[in-house]
DNA sequence: TATTATACTGTATATATATTCAGTATTTAT
DNA sequence: ATAAATACTGAATATATATACAGTATAATA
């Protein structure tokens, strides 16, 4: 992508408003009228700069036929919606309804990694990870997780968040980041375990 | 929000779909191409029943001007850009480029306050209240500040985040969440003061 | 120094496009 | 039984719009 200069970022500025405005884009002359210009010829030739720089394209005989690159339609940040489940002591978080506290808006690429749901933290067993009651942790449902992770793991009907170590083959250790837990091993022979997914990211309202 | 026939329903997926491929609404020509309709009134009757309906508005003499009521640029929430700025020992959190990190879109009503920045902690003095390094403070520029409020306060050319509390008329004491981090002791008649604001939230990308 | 890119005004025009009018037919309410 | 809504074809037209052509002027580049 090249260079852009003023007047050209007030035209790419003048079509996102302006379609953000009324869903579809502006004509030369509306761009002329927005911005002042006298002739449509002045907004033809910064519409073509813009085209070879790569800012939009222009599709040829067609009227408004501006759309912006990268942005959009080929959206690069697409809104999602994602439910918030309470973390309850029995029972798995499942996204049926009923565990559905409410739901947040956010960009699907908000965190570094995709996810599924946020959990909402019950309970200071990971405090010293800095997630506090009431936090919700962005939750990726999966199970490749390396040693370090903090886990949503499921032991029989019991679901809690901890830093996952494997300590053999058949035993995990479930370990709290705060001195007045215990962390938990688990035989994976004996007991009912689930790894339900993994931490990607924390949000906070005060 | 009427009743929806098939054919309506086609006519208005058909716009969705020249949408998201093109960037701009199609013309009663193109709706008639993709649905084989042999008049441009087909698609007319069609775009004006779907008017009448309230699923999308027609502007009048105007080339493609159909947009989809209750679809993106007449979004509920507005998506908004906020900077993150880097917590530097000295100096002001300023909005200046040259302290912006980068960007980050979020709803703008994202946390229960609206707010300005993300504030980049660096250091672990309120680590005890969940806020660890790297995380990303949510804060409102406000002076409209009460006892126990995370501040995000000035002292001098030093920016810090502690706990907000007044001793007196003209004494306030910013208080670490971390025993090994001191408190500090303000007097703002010898000092020069400021608060740049409150977090409202927090976010922390793993 | 010549050339290219930027930044405009102003006029003109082919055509892309919305929109109306005249029909026909079927289904759904009243 | 009649009106209204749905679902089309087909033709005509005023105008909205892209786009080319003719200029002028300044700044950047080679």
């Amino acid at each position: 992508m090249k260079e852009i200069t003023t007047q050209q970022q007030r035209v790419l500025d003048c079509i996102q408003v302006y379609l953000n405005k009324t869903g579809f884009p502006p004509t030369r002359a509306d761009i002329c009228k927005e911005l002042g210009f006298k002739s449509p010829n002045s907004a033809e030739t910064h519409l073509r700069a813009l085209e070879k720089k790569g800012f939009i394209s222009i599709e040829s005989g067609t009227s408004r036929g501006i759309s912006i690159i990268g942005s959009s339609s080929s959206n690069v940040e697409i809104q999602d919606e994602y439910p918030v489940i309470g973390l309850v002591a029995a029972g798995s978080p499942t996204l049926a309804t009923e565990n559905i506290e409410n739901k947040i808006n956010c960009p699907n690429n908000f965190f570094d990694s995709q996810f599924d749901y946020f959990l909402k933290v019950k309970g200071l067993s990971m405090k010293d990870a800095g997630i506090m009651e009431d936090d919700l942790v962005a939750v990726k449902k999966t199970s490749e997780i390396k040693n370090g992770d903090i886990v949503i793991a499921r032991i029989d009907d019991e679901v809690t968040i901890k830093y996952f170590k494997r300590k053999s083959e058949k035993v995990i250790e479930l370990e709290a980041a705060n001195e007045d837990y215990k962390n938990i091993i688990v035989d994976l022979e004996a007991e009912d375990f689930a790894i339900e997914g993994k931490s990607v990211g924390l949000l906070r309202k005060n």
